[in-house]
DNA sequence: CATGATAATGTCAGCGTCTGACAAACGTCA
DNA sequence: TGACGTTTGTCAGACGCTGACATTATCATG
């Protein structure tokens, strides 16, 4: 393969005729790469919409995207993570959303500011969350990946920001992974009741509710003083 | 497209069903139908354990175990349930354990006390356990399996037994579940810690401290009073 | 003890997910 | 244009898992 050898050291310094433009992804192969992904995620959310998840195969999918099979799986890991593919979206505005919180704001609130992030999400994607909400409540390989991969992602960014906040070592103080442990039951029921009203009502509202008896966690714990 | 759908990418069961325990039979057909079970469960730990969860084929087992493949798969609905197929024990304890505390005993004791009840059997099947989580900490689908099933069991029996102390619905109120998922970030936190410790040291307090760290969530949230 | 019912296992064929290897098509850039 | 790297197609195959049917073993009864 290409050793990433130097160019020629004799050759001119061949002064770049084009000032390097912007020049983002946006080349015409990564467009198209990006577009044959594309295909694959609606293809993939129309069948199983249709017809179902273990009902539709990785076949179909990629006729249905007209590319091959093997091509499918050069883009998406397994048939779960097609069904997820839309995912990273999410997990960055996570990510950035915790990241811009102030690093002494409360961690309640940092918490409902999770929340509200993921509601807005889920309100802007409204019919694949649903769709998403609708098979991992039927088959099992998908709310295992939903639990495991999806959920266990959106763990880790909660992991990572309160314990930065509480300037420990999430390794050695277990209370960041329980805090957001907390969260993601908070999170599971909040978007149990939403899926229950397909997709109506404050989303936010349920959520921040959910979080709120986090807060009475010590409470309950040590009732009648 | 669709409107129609339900819910959103985290959707777990909800808890509520509680599977059913196996029980336990003398005549002869049921000892040689449990014998062929544990030969199966025997001759895959001992794979496993030499040369890895994907590198053992379920044909090898079956093999090891002097049967068909089809009889593996009569006994064991994955590959998966065959490596944690010795916790339909614990998970009775568990249950168990969670009943026969009195009902006007404070949750945290409560929690407690599955704790010590989980160590206590990973303490008696550390040599399986220990195989189980280091082949969770290498495999993707075995830490979605220990996730997504085993965990997701355990999980709901603490939901319905914290409903039950509170003496609510925890389908109306989120804090049985938020409870039950701070216990299991804690359970977590804990195990982790034994397996990496490969087994000793003292699960129970490192799992007893991991938890009491749950106690001091309100207090995490508010702080500066 | 013979006999029929029932449960466990074996055998076989096949589907579906996913992967490696290699070749062809395509885009990029000099 | 031509060399190069990337994306895709094609093919073959491993592996998990299942349905269907035959075979064997156990059990309950007369």
């Amino acid at each position: 393969m290409a050793e990433s050898a130097t160019p020629d050291p004799i050759a001119d310094p061949a002064p770049d005729p084009r000032p390097r433009l912007p020049q983002l992804d946006v080349s015409r192969r990564s467009r198209k790469k990006s577009k044959t992904r594309n295909d694959l995620l609606e293809a993939g959310a129309r069948l199983f919409e249709t017809d179902g998840f273990d009902e539709t195969t990785t076949a179909d999918i990629a006729e249905a995207a007209d590319v091959s099979q093997r091509t499918l799986f050069r883009h998406f890991e397994t048939k779960e993570a097609l069904l997820y593919g839309d995912m990273e979206e999410l997990q960055l505005e996570l990510r950035e959303t915790l990241a811009a919180r102030p690093a002494d704001e409360p961690i309640l609130d940092l918490l409902q500011e999770v929340m509200r992030s993921l509601a807005d999400n889920f309100e802007r994607n409204r019919a694949r969350r649903l769709l998403q909400a609708r098979l991992a409540a039927t088959y099992h390989s998908v709310s295992a990946y939903s639990r495991a991969v999806v959920q266990a992602n959106w763990e880790r960014e909660i992991i990572v920001a309160v314990a930065d906040r509480l300037g420990v070592d999430p390794l050695d103080d277990p209370r960041p992974e329980i805090i957001a442990g907390a969260t993601m039951s908070a999170i599971r029921f909040a978007t149990r009741r939403w899926t229950a009203g397909r997709g109506q009502g404050d989303y936010v509202d349920l959520i921040v509710e959910a979080l709120g008896a986090v807060g009475d966690l010590a409470g309950l714990e040590r009732p009648a003083a």
